[in-house]
Order: structure tokens, then C-alpha cells, then sequence
DNA sequence: TTTACATACATAGTATTCTTATGTATGTAA
DNA sequence: TTACATACATAAGAATACTATGTATGTAAA
């Protein structure tokens, strides 16, 4: 997922329920340009993590897809489903604690 | 590591660094029962997975061993090496990091 | 007195997650 | 025709943490 950066292990999930909250509609290439913007290049999301993660996520019943031909390439799109949209809240809020704890056990005030 | 909290993968090398960095010297029992206290329950750090990431961390030459019997107990302390030292301050530095992307990712003001 | 819990270490087997590598396929720029 | 971008996907492997188990001592409760 990342360049030499083992911290996000466990976020990806909870990143791209997130990225699909404020998109309505998003595709998986689409998904990793997005990311890769965001953090100005310093996290790469790689397909081997995203595509397995997207596949569960849609097992789960967290995502709905719908597949469309743009300029004689395939894309599959992905959007949430209700469940999707109620896991959402509950994902950001584990995300809130987490940073809060890690911000703790580490000493680091939040930068702002 | 957690209690149903699959984020804090990766972080329990930095977690521990930190530790150390701040207390001289401590034993893995105290490091479990620390970190127990400063996330007020919510992060319980589990035997399987703190002392294979001691001896790993020993192995790599961040850390130092001294043995001791407390009240007829086994003790093994834990100290940061020279290694250690500058290593920490590399860590702490991608974790500080590692909070701002997610941040940006999660769409998460800082808390404070 | 024996059961449970806390202290203190450790490891084997398993599950999960991500990386690396590879594969298919189209379009564009050098 | 080579490289790169777009767009999907999966298999093999590495890394990390969890569960379960084991050893051993001390204390409190039932």
C-alpha cells in the first residue's frame, strides 16, 4: 500500500468507505489517483491491495457496483450501500479514537 | 493487540520505541499495563504480539536487555541503544506523518 | 483448599493484510 | 516498438497480530 510505510496497515478499508461517503460514485483506478493526490504522492495505493479490499468490502454488502465502458475501457464502479453508509459512521469514529490513543501513546499533540 | 481494532497494525514497533524513549527502561509486563492506562482500557496489547516484536526489535539492535528477579519473579528490562535512540526520532517522524494523510484521507480535523 | 486472578516470561499455529509479481487489454506519446 | 497511462484481476509471499497454550510465582476469595 505505501512507499516503506507500514502504518496504514488496517486503514484502507475505513479509506475507501470514506473516499466513496463524498463521491457517490467511484472506480477503482479512480480510487488510487485519489489517494495518491490527497497525500501528495506519499501514500500509493497498489491494485493487489485495493481490488482484494473492494471485493470484500462488496462481499460484505458495504458496496454496490455497476459496470460501464468509457472510452472501450471497462470500469467498475463502486458505491455505498445502505449498510455501507451506516458502517461509514462507525469506521470514522474507530478512526477519531485510534488517531486520538496513537496521538496519546506517542506524546504528539495534534499539528494544526 | 486491540480490542476489535484492526488499526493499530504496524504502529506497536513505534508504540514501544516511544515507551522506551521516555522511561529509561522497562519490562514487558509494565509496557502492557502502561499502555493499558494510557489509553484507559481500550488498547490492550496481547503477549503474542508484544514479545515477538521485543525480541525483534533486540534482534535489530534498537534495544538492550538487562535480567533482574523482583520478589522471586523473572524480569526482563527493555532500554533504547544508541541505535534506538536515533531510530525513535525517525519513527515518531512517520507517524506524525502517518496521522496527517489519514487525517486528510478521513477528512478528520485534528482534535483538540 | 482450590479456584481465580495478577504478575512475568515465551512460543506455535492461525488469520489478516499488504507487497510483489504477473496477466489481460486498450490508448497515446516518444 | 517501447514506454507509460488507464483499467481490471489474482497468485505467491512477507509481515503483523491474535488465539491458545505453556511455565512459574504470589495473593485473595470462596
Amino acid at each position: 500500500m505505501a512507499i516503506s510505510n507500514e502504518l496504514f496497515k488496517g486503514t484502507l478499508q475505513t479509506i475507501i468507505l470514506n473516499l466513496l461517503s463524498e463521491n457517490d460514485r467511484m472506480y477503482g483506478y479512480e480510487i488510487t489517483q485519489k489517494v495518491k493526490s490527497i497525500t501528495q504522492g506519499e501514500l500509493l495505493l497498489k491494485e493487489g491491495a485495493l481490488y482484494p479490499a473492494l471485493h470484500k468490502l462488496e462481499a460484505a454488502g458495504l458496496l454496490e457496483t455497476s459496470t460501464e465502458v468509457v472510452d472501450n475501457r471497462l470500469r467498475k464502479y463502486y458505491a455505498l450501500s445502505q449498510d455501507g453508509k451506516a458502517e461509514v459512521v462507525n469506521k470514522l469514529q474507530e478512526a477519531r479514537d485510534f488517531i486520538q490513543n496513537l496521538q496519546l501513546l506517542l506524546n504528539l499533540k495534534p499539528s494544526y
